[in-house]
DNA sequence: GTGAAAGCGCTAACAC
DNA sequence: GTGTTAGCGCTTTCAC
């Protein structure tokens, strides 16, 4: 079965290869009817570009790169989900590179794989996003790139929620339902989020006339173990919190393993609070009070903002301002009115 | 910069660049003093073929395709990791593509994929594997594939433990902890594990003597859901089991949820068991007992033998023996002694 | 054993 | 707005 090219498709459409292409490739200046004409053959005869006759011909692979360093599955599960959306209309492929961020030659690697595999852009995830030599020497490369879930250094572009006033939102929360005393677990120092939601529950507590003492913020590395080690240290406090905010779903998961193993009633005893509405955040018991992202969204829209700058020729010369997602709290059985009073 | 291509290295070898494309291929027929001559020229010249003109030349991607409907997302990062293992050593791309298995024309938007992504290999998941069509389509088109978690309809190469001696296991050691009763909630219908799973529990019982009337086994569809209301409708049994063993973790998870809601104590009131050792499984509280599998050792496998196979120039005739990969009960805090007699 | 020529399916440059 | 022509860098085919 010999596979659709784009002369089937002309002839089918009764015009040039060239016109084909244009529709393909969203040019302008082409007519709109016609456009539908070409549009329509493409449909009927089911045509997919050739990907290695466009690399070739176009010295471009029409693919772009998601680097990430060990993410949560579900986190990239979901981002790559959205970027195959974006990806889908424009006819772009997708290549997933992980990378590790600690590696000494890091950088090196990554622009070797970069110019190996013709990458026409990249998407970056933290926290490689938050390296500055790294996003430096891929914008030196001249390679179209975007960050998400963080800010970056800067000199890209970035999609992401406001990791702040987020965590200042659960926060107030919290201290709505009653809680004056809330231990709060520090994300990875390397994750621009961490600083963040660190900084939007201080802003809370401020606000609320709340202290927040060094001993109720501890520092984790968005993992379980470390989740559970600063539960440990929490809860083992002479007068422990009454409610812990943990920076994202893993630790928080965390926090209620630590709980129950203490036969603490939660919410009753101890209310808890995670980041991400991850699907674990469902799966545990009780079900988690969590920060939604809207991951595949912001995947979607990177991508999309991706293929633009690969479309236009490149980077605009001055960086946009960051698209801010919104976010949303979702309410679960974790917290709830603290009654101890 | 620009790239080096067969042309530069043809020039500085003295030789055609169809002696350079015979080197770089590793084919027969090329004097060994002559391959020197070339392979110092591509050394010096630091020479990579480009990926896309070798493609659209050769009428292949360098690629294997990566087919996936909805699992679990710790599934597919692992698998994806392994087979990405297989491939970088060949220099080989790796696509992944979701697939809608209900979809009544999934058959052929596979088959379109494939053709026109040129994909030179697949490796296909459960529940698609388990589709006579699909797998008998890809290959009545020639393509190589291996299906991986399941034996497939027998037509090419299966990757995957023995999921009946595996469930047989977990089921023995739930009798061995005194446990006379025990639940089982079956996994999705449509995926072979499920079947094999509920054997293998059907086969511990009957060895050890135990009975397992049909309404302590409940249809499952492996997410968390179906695994409440299976969990539900055998709590809610005028004799509950003390024992249920779901199919998959996320199931087991639910089973958890359940108890928790019900304030049963696990594992004293009730034991529960899990199947997949996903990161879920160390995160509920208490841990779950399950089935641990190799599923990054499997991605790798599999990635080798199709690899393996295409460079051979196809599959072999006869298709050869699954291969089976060993599985490990790990066992946490949701299962222990039963007390109740 | 080696080379010359003919494309693979597409995009770029330029003509109309 | 649309078509024509000339490659992109490699493998294939078939000469020698």
């Amino acid at each position: 079965m010999k596979p659709v090219t784009i002369d089937d498709v002309a002839k089918r459409a009764g015009v040039s290869i060239k016109t084909v292409s244009r529709v393909v490739n969203r040019e302008p200046n082409v007519r709109s009817a016609t456009r539908e004409k070409v549009e329509e053959a493409i449909a009927a005869l089911n045509y997919r570009p050739n990907p290695s006759a466009r690399g070739l011909a176009g010295r471009r692979s029409y693919l772009i790169g998601l680097l990430y360093d060990n993410p949560s599955p579900s986190y990239l599960a979901n981002l790559h989900a959205g970027v195959m959306e974006a990806c889908r209309e424009l006819e772009y492929g997708l290549a997933l590179s992980p990378v590790a961020y600690a590696d000494p030659d890091m950088v090196a690697h990554v622009r070797a794989w970069l110019r190996q595999a013709q990458i026409d852009g990249v998407i970056v995830t933290p926290p490689l996003s938050d390296s500055a030599e790294l996003i430096a020497a891929i914008r030196a490369d001249n390679i179209p790139a975007i960050v998400v879930s963080t800010k970056g250094p800067g000199i890209v572009p970035a999609v992401l929620i406001d990791e702040e006033q987020a965590a200042h939102d659960m926060t107030s929360h919290l201290i709505g339902e009653g809680h004056k005393s809330i231990g709060f677990i520090i994300g990875h120092p390397d994750h621009y989020a961490s600083e963040r939601r660190l900084a939007g529950f201080r802003r809370a507590m401020q606000e609320a006339g709340l202290a927040a003492p060094d001993d109720v913020v501890r520092q984790g590395y968005f993992d379980f173990d470390s989740g559970r080690t600063a539960a440990v240290e929490l809860l083992d406090l002479p007068s422990p919190p009454t409610a812990i905010f943990a920076s994202n779903d893993d630790m928080a998961a965390a926090v209620l393993f630590e709980a129950q193993a203490r036969k603490l009633s939660v919410p009753g005893d101890l209310a808890v609070a995670g980041f991400d509405d991850t699907p674990l955040s469902r799966q545990v018991w009780p079900g988690l009070t969590t920060v939604r992202q809207p991951i595949r969204t912001i995947g979607r829209t990177a991508g999309k903002a991706l293929l633009d700058a690969i479309g236009a020729g490149g980077m605009p010369a001055d960086v946009p301002e960051p698209v801010v997602m919104s976010f949303e709290l979702k309410r679960r059985g974790s917290t709830g009115p603290h009654a101890d009073d």
